[in-house]
DNA sequence: CTACTTGCAAATGCTTTGCAGGAGA
DNA sequence: TCTCCTGCAAAGCATTTGCAAGTAG
């Protein structure tokens, strides 16, 4: 059930939305991509860095305007201090977050298809009432990876 | 089965928690406090210093960062640009948001207990292989809200 | 009197923008 | 060639901090 979207066909949806705003695909945004697609997780401007040397901080930036704009992008803010990036879920598959409150990192879990239906439908539930139209949602969860659990364990 | 706490309560809850932390409840921290219990939805500092005009900005940043310290408040960040703050959870009541793509809004919904055991059932199945131990979470959705929809339908 | 508070002004650090030169179609 | 792209340096803006004076216990 898993959608599974190759690297080769992430590079050319991304193209092609880029082309419909009359953007060009170029190295510098590329590389972003390359580097999100690669991560596995949330990129902060720092990971994006590392992972493009060649693009410099401004441009970087600017490519991730561009790339949100577009659709290809998103941003996920996650403590305040800085912000993180990913690929549109739906260039890669729909996911949650598991926040580390410890060590701050985050990881992606993918939900199984009943999972997310019975969200899909508790979200409505939720919004029934309101008028509020859903049109995606985030559900993250804020804990202790395994590392940090093991050391806070440790240390009782 | 919502648990309703007065607002008295609240005050007091937070006094409580800044006491174990070596700190007073003061009349900035408790206007501060006094926003956030009658917003009724996520503070950016902007609310808090309309709220609160006599706490300066940089006491109020200094006063949030206390009550988080202590557990009374939440940072929420929304979009990146800046941060929304609100009461914790266990002072008022575990909820939502929905946050509305067009305006920016965001509201709170406070979900029925059977939503909630079957989200945190969810959440156990959704962490049980990664070793993460789940603390908190939060469901949020995005969307339109019922003004921005009807806007969107009228201009069709 | 000792420790916590506050306000102001200055500093910090992430992010954005102006501008001038470069490149794709 | 016209439009989009890129880099550098400078600017913006939310947030933090140094410091000196204020206040509660």
């Amino acid at each position: 059930m898993t959608t599974e979207i190759s690297p080769l066909r992430v590079h050319e949806l991304v193209e092609i939305r880029l082309r419909q705003g009359q953007l060009r695909y170029t190295k510098g945004r590329r590389a972003i991509v390359e580097v999100l697609l690669s991560l596995g997780r949330p990129a902060g401007i720092s990971d994006i860095e590392r992972g493009a040397p060649d693009v410099p901080r401004s441009s970087a930036y600017r490519h991730l305007v561009d790339l949100q704009a577009v659709g290809a992008v998103r941003a996920v803010s996650a403590n305040g201090d800085f912000t993180l990036f990913e690929l549109s879920e739906d260039l890669t598959e729909h996911h949650h977050h598991l926040l580390c409150v410890v060590c701050g990192n985050i990881t992606d879990v993918t939900p199984s298809a009943d999972f997310e239906s019975v969200i899909a439908e508790m979200v409505r539930s939720l919004t029934r009432e309101t008028g509020f139209d859903p049109v995606s949602h985030s559900l993250d969860v804020s804990g202790h990876c395994a590392a940090c659990a093991e050391r806070i364990g440790n240390s009782l």
